[in-house]
DNA sequence: TAATATTTTACGAAAAAAGTAAAATAAAAC
DNA sequence: GTTTTATTTTACTTTTTTCGTAAAATATTA
């Protein structure tokens, strides 16, 4: 990050968020903590959203980041997805409940377009993924990568769904279970088909 | 408490005013979160500090009994003193940093008021402790109980001080220095006057 | 059924937050 | 040291949110 104001507004942005959700945070709030006059705010960012995006967005840079170095290692499939759902889901991707709960729950119509657009945007990598992995034998050959596309889009609807996530004290431990769902299936995790 | 509507309002006001501080959470939240009208709160609470107000009272009642429960025991002054040290700062007294902030440094002049008022109705019982204790010769017989009063009176706006503040990681750490001061001076603990 | 308590709806008033323009300062580059 | 550029300050208008209330509808209890 070149600029200092910018990036200032950034990282405080996100430490308000973390704790309180973006709900409850104002611009000039931010602008205060972080030592930033509300013009220069505006000079970056025309909206509060367009700060969420912004952190968003590094957020999932950082995370896609971590997620290739992970796939492109050279270790048995199985490994990866382990290290993936230890790092990634609670790790990097550590999403605030109350950020999650605004994004979620209080769904902003704009909001709610971006995080889709992000979504198939990861997918389309995930997927890739997938289909290499496939070849390479590392996933069971009679699933369809279509199959795979559409359940990773449930999964995003599952989260979404309150009465789930009642299930789990958190929804990081939510997420956990369906992924490991969505790669081991139900049977036991020892004698799983892949290796 | 007879009302359980109005218990409900209490319970989730303290629970999101202790997440948020009160300043972040509006009446309305309060309400659906405690399912209860928005006109039915306005029955027991004519605003918001109202509310506030009843739940700092119930803590105070509460952190009060356990207080005299305390000093109405039968163990030595010391004794007294380590036990309100851990239980009345830590653990009944649990007011949240978010609430504390809202409370403190976004000073609402009538709240601010109200908590002087508290305040002198503590001291006022806490000061007879302290005379009846210098009766017994539990403390030192060469401290006017003036000063006791004087000193609490200023411990409460040390409290308020930033620059104090800065020097914890969390108010509680602060007050229980503060106390731990006020009651064994710098002296080495093991050799306190007090016995 | 009558009396009481609670919710719903709908609203106007007040307060807070968003967003903008222009002048004043500060910082950097020349 | 002057000019350019970036940032802040001030002071405002607009928009949105929250507050608080009234009256009618619904539910609860006696």
């Amino acid at each position: 990050m070149s600029n200092p104001k910018k990036k200032q507004l950034l990282e405080t942005g996100k430490s308000l968020f973390w704790k309180y959700g973006f709900k409850r945070v104002t611009i000039e709030e931010i602008c205060a903590e972080a030592n930033v006059s509300k013009m220069t705010y505006y000079k970056y960012f025309s909206n509060k959203m367009e700060l969420v995006k912004a952190i968003m967005e590094k957020m999932l840079t950082n995370s896609m980041e971590k997620y290739k170095s992970i796939m492109n290692s050279d270790v048995p499939f199985t490994e990866k997805i382990e290290k993936q759902l230890q790092m990634k889901m609670e790790g990097t991707m550590d999403i605030s409940s109350e950020f999650i709960d605004d994004l979620m729950i209080h769904g902003e119509p704009e909001m709610m377009e971006y995080m889709n657009e992000m979504t198939q945007k990861v997918l389309g990598i995930i997927y890739q993924d997938y289909v290499n992995a496939q070849r390479r034998g590392e996933i069971r050959k009679d699933v369809k990568p279509e199959f795979i596309i559409y359940f990773l889009n449930h999964l995003y609807d599952m989260i979404k769904d309150e009465n789930l996530l009642k299930m789990y004290e958190n929804p990081n431990e939510m997420a956990m279970e369906l992924t490991r769902f969505f790669f081991y299936g139900i049977a036991n995790r020892d004698k799983s088909p892949i290796g």
